[in-house]
DNA sequence: GAATCCGCAGTTTTT
DNA sequence: CTGCGGATTC
């Protein structure tokens, strides 16, 4: 397969070089991920590149199988030794095999947020802070997304953070700090910290990763924490071959510490970089893209980039008002019965929170729909249970999850046998399980607590030869957990959780395959977007391969990377989009703008705004009125609807014919034309009355369609 | 030690 | 409104 004939002129570009550092502005749906790939695939044919000398890092694992998918598709078997990783999943595979240099020990787990914020209460409980846990955890990672560490907290930061003394911060970072290492533990931060600190006091180390990451390409580059971004400096070296791919645009993790700057500055960070911009969209309509520009235009953090229909015409964004919440979701659930064909249908929106109303609706009305990343599969309690099992047989130092089994189904092991014993490991310096094995030196009656002694040195043994569905069945045959849940209110729904969780290591075991704490790593780096998603219909986890013609529904920072034909972005509104917690800043606001940029972008063919007067916030009703992005959007490109009709259709208050205000004439990017004077060419982008021909013999040429006679070639 | 009840805080987004 | 933690009761 030729690698360059199917690429627009810019994509082409991109695609042929070769070494040094270059930046790919990529813009929403111009073909980014394709780029990536082709330019790799180009490496590999034309370059003579070793498989195993190209790294590339994605955002997500889903991005990441993705990317691999394609390139086995160009390249086969070849794929194979590519190293296509997200940051942290590349950093956690690094330090499985060196950890020991920094300190770390062999069987370490890796602790998610939620272990983070257990782990955090409690040093907030013994010391006796009134701190908010949640304020305290974005605190621990500035911290440690900010590469300057306590000191520069300690110099930069506001004498007060989440309500205590900002030494008195620090104090608890390094407690923090203590007991994870106790444990054995790391939490997502560490692996990317601890990847540096490795690279920085083992040279002969880095200088063996480089061999494998002689050429590096990093997506989303504008998502990039400062951690990453040394990380990737680290990894380029001296005579980086370095291609970020990205779009400030949609720059939306900056809560996270993102940091935008990262890809605003990439030319002056990296000297003589090339530039190279993606501005023809595939995606969607003219309309919807005039719409996305004149919004986005508003920002001043950005590198100049213009969208540029490939598509032609297309219908007006509508808008909806509604009086209240519930007949926002009223609305988008009807217009979604109209329309049919589900599968192709998105409802975006700001918060998690948003979701139930649309839930319900859509399920009153019949309406088959998926719910994206919202309660996080590996975080409900249930599955933490029982992986708690898995992780405390892995890593026996884990103290969080042995105290989160201890008593899980109920063995009259309470809290304060427990706290008798981890007092008791504590003077004596042993480890929590060591304490247990210890119990009739400590407790009266130490009968379950011997018992549970047992269970666990069983599970122990077990985990060195049994792979992880068999290991969680086991788990539940000696414990009775199953046994336990179906006497709970909700039982069946939290079993059916269990079975889910089976079988997803069933199928790990089939498509991945490896040990117990493979599995655990696994799932540790896994968002929740990236989970099998939850039915709305039956309430239960499945399969979402599975289905098929269901709406789709997630936060907008879930749908970045996606597209549908049909997209309603609900809750247009102040205080939401943008976001209270938002309006203080200019850069936060200008985040939110983005956000809502990246929802326009979604929709190829229809886009329907909506927002509520007034809505419920807590149960407590709450009035509000239309964001102030909406006023960007060209009232020639908005039309208004109303819920009221015939049945129940959506009427257009407003009928504005819909006019093709930016005719695309009968080309279309990829198309081969004749011109009488440049000869042959391929059309890359059609504006409006404007193509944008590449020709051979002269280069790229813009032509007014009208004037230019052009002529398509078959 | 376990079960139940009450009060209050929290929801912005997540690798 | 929900979910969690703490207090109260069995």
């Amino acid at each position: 397969m030729d690698l360059l004939s199917s690429l627009n002129e810019a994509q082409q570009q991109a695609v042929l070089h070769f070494e040094g550092p270059a930046l790919v502005v990529a813009g929403a749906g111009s073909g980014k991920t394709r780029t990536v790939v082709h330019r790799i695939a180009y490496l590999l044919r034309e370059r003579r590149v070793y498989p195993g000398e190209i790294l590339a890092v994605t955002f997500t694992n889903k991005a990441a199988g993705e990317m691999k998918e394609r390139l086995e598709k160009m390249v086969g078997g070849l794929a194979g030794d590519l190293w296509v990783s997200t940051f942290h999943s590349a950093a956690l595979r690094i330090l499985r095999v060196y950890g020991e240099w920094v300190g770390l020990k062999p069987g370490f787990v890796v602790y998610d947020d939620d272990d983070q914020g257990t782990l955090l209460k409690e040093i907030l409980k013994d010391l006796n802070l009134e701190a908010r846990p949640g304020q305290f955890r974005a605190v621990l990672d500035r911290i440690k997304n900010r590469l300057g560490g306590v000191g520069e907290f300690l110099r930069e930061a506001p004498d007060f953070v989440a309500g205590v003394p900002k030494e008195q911060a620090a104090e608890v970072f390094h407690l923090y700090q203590k007991a994870l290492r106790g444990q054995g533990a790391v939490d997502f931060n560490d692996l990317l910290l601890l990847a540096i600190e490795l690279f920085e006091e083992h040279p002969e180390i880095l200088a063996k990763v480089r061999q494998r990451a002689r050429f590096i390409h990093v997506d989303e580059y504008q998502d990039t924490n400062p951690v990453q971004y040394k990380l990737t400096r680290l990894l380029a070296g001296e005579k980086p071959n370095l291609v970020v791919v990205g779009d400030p645009d949609q720059s939306i993790y900056g809560f996270r510490n993102a940091d935008i700057n990262n890809i605003l500055s990439f030319t002056k960070d990296y000297p003589g970089a090339k530039v190279f911009r993606l501005e023809a969209n595939y995606r969607s309509t003219a309309a919807i893209l005039e719409v996305a520009n004149a919004v986005i235009e508003k920002n001043t953090a950005r590198l100049e980039k213009t969208l540029r229909p490939v598509k032609g015409g297309g219908e007006k964004v509508r808008l909806f008002r509604a009086p209240n919440a519930r007949e926002e979701a009223a609305f988008v659930a009807r217009e979604i019965a109209r329309r049919g064909s589900f599968g192709q249908i998105a409802v975006l929106y700001r918060t998690n929170a948003q979701s139930r109303l649309l839930e319900e609706h859509l399920r009153r009305a019949g309406i088959p729909a998926r719910l994206v990343g919202a309660v996080g599969f590996y975080e409900r309690r249930e599955v933490k249970d029982l992986l708690a099992y898995a992780r405390v047989a892995v890593n026996p130092l884990d103290t969080l999850s042995l105290r989160r089994i201890v008593n899980t189904p109920p063995r009259g092991i309470g809290a304060s046998t427990v706290g008798k014993l981890l007092e008791y490991a504590q003077k004596q310096g042993i480890s929590a399980l060591e304490a247990f094995r210890h119990a009739q030196q400590v407790i009266s009656r130490p009968q379950q607590v011997e018992a549970f002694v047992r269970l666990v040195d069983d599970l122990i043994e077990a985990a060195y030869d049994t792979g992880p569905r068999e290991f969680l069945k086991r788990v539940l045959e000696e414990t009775g957990y199953l046994e336990t849940l179906r006497a709970e209110p909700d039982g069946e729904e939290r079993i059916a959780n269990v079975e889910e969780l089976l079988r997803a290591a069933g199928d790990w075991e089939e498509e991945v395959g490896g040990t117990l704490a493979d599995f655990l790593d696994t799932i540790a780096l896994t968002a929740s977007a990236e989970e099998p998603a939850k039915r709305v219909q039956d309430g239960k986890l499945e399969d979402p391969e599975a289905g098929g013609d269901e709406v789709t529904l997630m936060t907008l920072h879930n749908a970045k990377g996606l597209e549908f034909p049909v997209v309603f972005l609900v809750g247009v509104e102040e205080n939401l989009l943008p976001h209270r917690n938002s309006l203080s800043r200019l850069e936060d606001l200008e985040e939110e703008r983005r956000l809502f940029y990246v929802g326009i972008t979604r929709a190829q063919e229809t886009l329907y705004l909506s927002y509520a007067e007034e809505r419920e916030v807590y149960g407590k009703r709450e009035y509000t009125r239309e964001s102030r992005f909406l006023a960007d959007v060209p009232p020639e490109l908005l039309e208004e609807v109303s819920a009221f009709g015939s049945a129940g259709a959506a009427v257009v208050i407003r009928p504005a014919k819909v006019e093709e205000k930016k005719p695309l004439g009968a080309f279309k990017g990829g198309e081969k034309v004749r011109h009488p004077r440049f000869g042959q060419g391929t059309v890359v982008a059609a504006l409006g009355a404007e193509v944008t021909v590449h020709f051979p013999s002269v280069g790229l040429k813009k032509l007014a369609v009208q004037f230019a006679g052009l002529e398509r070639i078959d």
